[in-house]
RNA sequence: GGAGGCGUGGUGUAGCCGGUCAAACAUACGUGCCUGUCACGCACGAGAUCGCGGGUUCAAAUCCCGUCGCCUCCGCCA
């Protein structure tokens, strides 16, 4: 027991700390019938002279000869322990044997501390345990990285190491967090007799959507299952069976790239209500957030959120999820340019085109350089340039001020509000890709500059999404949300003329809850009739017999009586991150993956046996690794 | 798939317009001293062939090429 065997065992090379951390004097001592009574972050000055036992890691130890104190840590906190020699030889020759992390059980007595000792930074530090036994419960070996608050230690080692990674307080609040939140929206909804059901994690593929987590199976060799990248069809089956109260705490999974805000498994609430129209779901999300703000944070939330089109956020924000905790709205300048002889912005008018603007305030004077990277960066937002306008006192500096004419940049100035000392940012081009592209620059921008005000959660719901969009890489139709969002009633109504005229101009019903420029939840009124989920499959190109075979045993259970139903989906781990102020998702998560989709704690995914591959009847191609 | 950034003792960084660098600092670690510390302090000690491979050169942590890993963003994510 207790030995501290390094990584190194084996290549001959002993590491001191293996041998002098463990030292012949060292004992183990079982925990027999020794109780905690407190937990260590508990105490307060009320309960000096109470005799405690505390069990918990030694998180730091101060050494001052015949004095020792000792920092004793569980989850609830660091209280400060003393020993010395005239209060207890044990406990002291225990003390000096101590290292980072070892776990002790620590019987004490509370004692207040002098008016001079007292530790204003700890929740405890009014008072000390003076220990009377200190029982050795385990050794540790010195963690790769500091347990402490704050860390700068590489994240993948973090992961390798996460359970000391989650001994951090931090982490620990983080998880306290999660659980709390989790607990809120269970309560919530089950108090409004919303009911919580389980639906498959293995399922069918589905063609549409991202990249399926594919699971082969040993009883139909060739076969598949997929990881469920959302239990959308499940809960609409629920509503068919009567259910009429949905909702599920549950898992997803999605084989696409990862981001800060995006992984692999990722954690869904799911929600479904019957008999119910947009305004129903928004104000029970609206009841839920405000609820688990309450409850967890303590913050009480300002409902009814704003709400805005999808239309309108793109032309206001240039995404369909904008951070509305700042102003920097884009301006459409189309018509300053009406007639100008600037022959690239006449050219893009010619085809049709608009020109978007974006005021940088009190930017005028950003060095050319800057500027440039400013060009450069709409470039790699796809733009095909950008024209900057200093509007300098007495004057416009721009690369283009040449091209054009003093009434085009007073109207600029006019129609973008742009005042002296502005820096406004200009696109020529197609309507949303213009604003797309200024959408981006604005979050760089307002990042940069410092516009965002920290602290401050702004709420939004963004409604009437399209219900098609075309698929860049086949050129067809998709469906944007999932293929069973009811068009708005206006748009259904001229349904048939819009599929040919104009298709990206159907609305759908479908909605999204944003939160600081972060997608919170998306959701839809559901298609529940059988003439209108023929029209759609029409327009998306799918005939009877594919819609059958993709969707039919969601198609056969809509005739048999299919409620109107509706609901939507939160990303938890989104949700918990922005309760938790935290930069990644992977900061709410107890085991996440590391950016590259691997599970850098247990090493996953890893080749498997050519046995199991047999027994699947898998055959691998990639050379093995 | 694309762009940018990073990779040096356990950890975090410096060095990186080549030589005096078998590499500095902090911290952690070990030993000793210390009775009021709380990031304790002081002293001493151990610890890295600078991600990997190749090239240029009299000489490479430093320059070049490739490669791997990681982070962020774009694409992607109904």
């Amino acid at each position: 027991m207790g030995e501290r065997i390094e990584q190194s065992s084996g290549s001959g090379k002993i590491k001191r700390s293996s041998e002098l951390r463990t030292e012949t004097r060292l004992e183990l001592e079982d925990l027999g019938d020794l109780r905690r009574t407190h937990y260590c972050g508990e105490l307060r000055v009320e309960d000096a002279g109470k005799s405690v036992v505390l069990m918990g890691w030694v998180r730091r130890r101060r050494d001052l000869g015949e004095l020792i104190f000792i920092d004793l840590a569980d989850r609830t906190g660091i209280v400060q322990v003393v020993s010395s020699r005239d209060r207890s030889a044990q406990a002291f020759s225990a003390a000096e044997l101590l290292r980072s992390e070892y776990v002790v059980a620590v019987e004490g007595k509370v004692t207040k501390r002098l008016p001079e000792n007292v530790n204003p930074a700890l929740p405890t530090g009014e008072i000390e345990v003076e220990a009377v036994r200190i029982h050795i419960l385990n050794t540790a070996k010195t963690p790769p990285f500091y347990i402490q608050d704050n860390t700068d230690a590489d994240e993948n080692l973090r992961l390798k190491y996460r359970y000391l990674d989650l001994r951090r307080y931090p982490m620990l609040r983080n998880l306290e967090l999660r659980h709390r939140a989790v607990k809120a929206v269970r309560d919530y909804l089950s108090s409004l007799g919303f009911w919580e059901i389980e639906t498959p994690m293995m399922t069918r593929s589905t063609p549409e959507g991202a990249r399926d987590y594919v699971v082969p199976v040993r009883t139909a060799p060739g076969k598949f299952f997929a990881l469920a990248q959302s239990p959308q069809l499940f809960k609409q089956l629920l509503m068919v069976a009567g259910v009429d109260k949905y909702f599920q705490i549950n898992r997803c999974f999605r084989d696409e790239d990862l981001r800060a805000d995006r992984q692999p498994e990722f954690t869904q609430i799911d929600i479904e209500m019957s008999f119910a129209g947009e305004e129903e779901v928004f104000s029970l999300v609206e009841g839920l957030l405000g609820y688990t703000w309450k409850t967890v944070l303590g913050v009480t939330l300002p409902v009814p959120f704003p709400r805005m089109t999808y239309r309108e956020a793109v032309a206001r924000y240039g995404t369909d999820k904008p951070d509305i905790r700042f102003g920097m709205e884009i301006h459409d300048v189309t018509e300053a340019f009406r007639g100008t002889s600037f022959k690239v912005v006449a050219d893009v008018l010619r085809r049709g085109g608009r020109v978007k603007a974006l005021v940088a305030p009190g930017q005028a004077g950003m060095p050319r350089s800057q500027v440039d990277a400013l060009v450069e960066r709409a470039k790699g937002y796809g733009a095909k340039g950008l024209i900057t306008l200093a509007y300098l006192d007495g004057e416009v500096r721009s690369p283009a001020r040449k091209f054009l004419s003093d009434s085009e940049l007073d109207r600029v100035r006019e129609m973008s509000g742009a005042v002296t000392g502005d820096l406004v940012l200009c696109v020529a081009g197609e309507d949303v890709p213009c604003c797309e592209v200024l959408g981006k620059m604005r979050l760089d921008l307002g990042r940069t500059l410092g516009m965002i005000p920290r602290g401050s959660s702004a709420f939004l719901w963004v409604t009437e999404f399209p219900l098609l969009k075309i698929n860049e890489d086949t050129g067809e139709w998709e469906a944007a949300h999932h293929p069973f969002t009811s068009p708005v009633p206006e748009d259904l109504e001229r349904f048939e003329e819009l599929a040919r005229t104009d298709r990206g101009a159907i609305r759908a019903r479908s909605y999204d809850v944003v939160l600081n420029g972060v997608e919170l939840a998306s959701g839809s009124i559901r298609i529940h009739r059988r003439d209108v989920q023929e029209k759609v499959f029409r327009v998306l190109g799918l005939n009877e017999e594919e819609a059958r075979k993709r969707f039919g045993f969601l198609l056969e259970a809509f005739e048999y009586g299919a409620p109107p139903h509706g609901g939507i989906a939160f990303g938890m781990d989104r949700l918990i991150m922005m309760m938790a102020g935290a930069e990644t998702i992977r900061e709410v998560i107890a085991f996440p993956k590391n950016s590259s989709g691997t599970c850098v704690l247990t090493d996953a995914p890893a080749s498997i046996d050519r046995e199991k591959l047999e027994e699947l009847g898998l055959e691998v191609k990639v050379p093995h690794s």
